[in-house]
DNA sequence: GTCTATAGGCAGATAGAC
DNA sequence: GTCTATCTGCCTATAGAC
């Protein structure tokens, strides 16, 4: 046990790879569902990228359906915590709708898609597990847009012309829409536009 | 000849399936598209549901990748049809959006998402052909988009608050993330809300 | 934890008869 | 045009040794 942890403590501080076998794999398999979808990449692709067996994976991760609940319950709690982080140091609404919309952008910046976005777009095909998941990350986000848009009203910062949760609908899907249209066309300006003019529609006296 | 055509003018007037074979395996495929993305389907799906075998349909679309371009094109011509048609029956611009969104809507409520959508969120795996096909897809409806915006600035019935092929991005972006966050709720309010917020935003002294 | 080996299935595609 | 038969390759997953 004390040696383990020391081990482990130690690893950390040279740390080539700070992460555990399992973040690794997780790691490598969000990047490829974010690019590819879940649907298009396969053990034998996360296999090669960590240069160990597909064998190896299934311990880890018994089936690709685990894996895949597994991948949306830690990027819900990495968003939950970036929001939670996004709390603390942004003081008005409208800063935080700003950095909301520059997460998704980081994201598009790694050629990438939100996770829970590309996986709505596989959502039939999806095993029943991740589809709840799916839906309860799109309604966290919402509630938590929500909760801005009413700071906004209230600091002076928003222009919300609607019931908050149906416009942190629509924010949510603007954002996913605008990912979805720009990656194709390898465009952040596009995705960029589309984020100036969500926030110019929600500026007072607009 | 003279006779094939006749053949052909009589199935037409019986029409218990109106189509030749290849447009019944485009129907097909489309559908599949749609509801499951490019890479979840396989001949084998289109010729259980076809009642013919794999072989066969190499035999009307060699590939899966000319399958795919087929699909794109025909999708395109209908929706300019479409375009076109919205063009003729609809005086102001402000009906021409509204008809252009129930466009959107329909092929929601068929619990599809737009053809072109999907094949955005499967893009980096799509054979080469296919990509140029998908954005087209989207510049052509830009284009249209940005015409009726211009229109909608003269016949004083839309409010356009910036560059119109600007804008022309953002209607579009915001009906297809609009889609692909509202079929997995498989709730068509969500989308309508979307729609009417959309139509909101361009409406003048707004 | 990681390996080799392999099962069992489905994918896209082709050859050649009818 | 449609068929049967078949190929090759990749997929997820498991058994069992180390």
């Amino acid at each position: 046990m004390t040696t383990t942890r020391a081990k482990k403590a130690t690893a950390r501080a040279r740390a080539p790879r700070p992460t555990g076998r399992a973040e690794s794999i997780l790691d490598s398999a969000e990047r490829l569902v974010q690019t590819r979808g879940f649907n298009n990449f396969s053990y034998a692709d996360i296999a090669a990228e960590l240069g160990i067996t597909k064998a190896s994976l299934h311990y880890h991760f018994s089936s690709k359906a685990v894996l895949g609940q597994a991948l949306i319950a830690r990027y819900g709690e990495r968003f939950a915590a970036a929001l939670v982080q996004i709390d603390e140091d942004t003081p008005t609404a409208r800063e935080k709708l700003e950095a909301y919309a520059a997460l998704y952008g980081d994201v598009l910046r790694g050629k990438r898609m939100c996770l829970c976005g590309i996986l709505a777009a596989e959502y039939p095909t999806l095993p029943r597990a991740m589809r709840g998941a799916v839906t309860r990350f799109f309604d966290e986000n919402q509630e938590w847009l929500a909760g801005v848009l009413r700071q906004g009203e209230h600091d002076q910062t928003l222009s919300v012309a609607g019931a908050p949760e149906e416009i942190a609908q629509e924010i949510l899907s603007t954002l996913e829409g605008a990912m979805l249209v720009s990656r194709p066309y390898g465009d952040l300006r596009r995705f960029d536009a589309a984020v100036r003019h969500l926030l110019a529609g929600l500026t007072a006296g607009s």
